[in-house]
DNA sequence: TATTGTTATACTCTATAACTATA
DNA sequence: TATAGTTATAGAGTATAACAATA
């Protein structure tokens, strides 16, 4: 996943409950803090947070077009090329013509993007496992299930 | 607090449980859609979500130099500037030189901004609240305290 | 010399607009 | 005309480096 939370920098001075009560500070520190722990654990691999989730999404639903992939992350395209750009260049995912809408590119993870993804899905699931460290088995599972509930409720904006 | 997150703007295809299951795309998003109600709360009172954190700070501790204030907020200095930079524009925040250092600026909070951090706090938890709406209330408590726990666990590095 | 606030600058991430080629 | 991929560009948000005033 990676960063785009900022960088915590550890502040000279705590915040103080003013901000700790609140819960986008809460979820701002946290996703950062993943994020700190995720990038560490895939530099090893050569990939960032970022690129392991459009490596997840290719692999998910192959054969997929570019602009299907960004729609599947929520990135716009023209973002979306400059990740395929990085993957390729890696040698990790392929672009090749789709044969039936030559408009269209058609992207595959190749044999070492397959490999890679593994290692780095398990390197990012032990980072996630250490993170949640703190809290019990129970109480890692019940926040993840709540903040799918929070995702997955479209719309509060009316009420 | 504010976004940060990027922009969610509702994907085309839906995500996928590759995606849904990783704790990073559920944070990030869950901040994303929070950061979005939180600024429409407050848009009718003038400031962002960044700002209200500032004035949440310099309200918590006051007087702070621009650098404490800064240091609790875990951001540069420099970016403390601009921010004060727009908070005095508006007229909710008035530095003055410290009388003991001269080189430090106090900052306090105008009549003016105590009122709007009063009227803005109080929109900005509604909107929290409707937030947390899917959710019992249980089980919202029970995510703010294990977010809290997370944030206050240092160095998870090294294990 | 070190520190506070400031300014100028650069960097990261992402989007919008315009272009090319297909459809 | 409309769409997929691309490119150029711009904007938001934040940091680093250098500077002036003060300690």
């Amino acid at each position: 996943m990676s960063n785009a939370a900022g960088n915590d920098q550890q502040g000279e001075n705590s915040p103080g409950p003013e901000l700790t009560g609140r819960l986008g500070y809460l979820l701002k520190h946290a996703l950062s803090r993943l994020s700190e722990l995720n990038a560490e654990a895939l530099t090893p691999h050569g990939i960032t947070g970022r690129e392991l989730a459009v490596l997840l999404v290719l692999a998910g639903r192959e054969p997929a077009s570019q602009q299907e992939a960004a729609g599947r992350l929520g990135i716009d395209r023209t973002t979306m090329v400059a990740f395929l750009d990085a993957l390729e260049r890696k040698g990790l995912v392929a672009r090749r013509p789709d044969a039936n809408d030559r408009r269209r590119n058609v992207v595959a993870l190749t044999e070492s993007g397959t490999d890679t993804l593994r290692l780095a899905v398990k390197a990012s699931d032990d980072a996630q496992r250490r993170f949640l460290a703190p809290l019990t088995r129970t109480a890692g599972e019940q926040l993840k299930r709540s903040l799918y509930k929070l995702i997955a409720t479209d719309d509060r904006r009316g009420d």
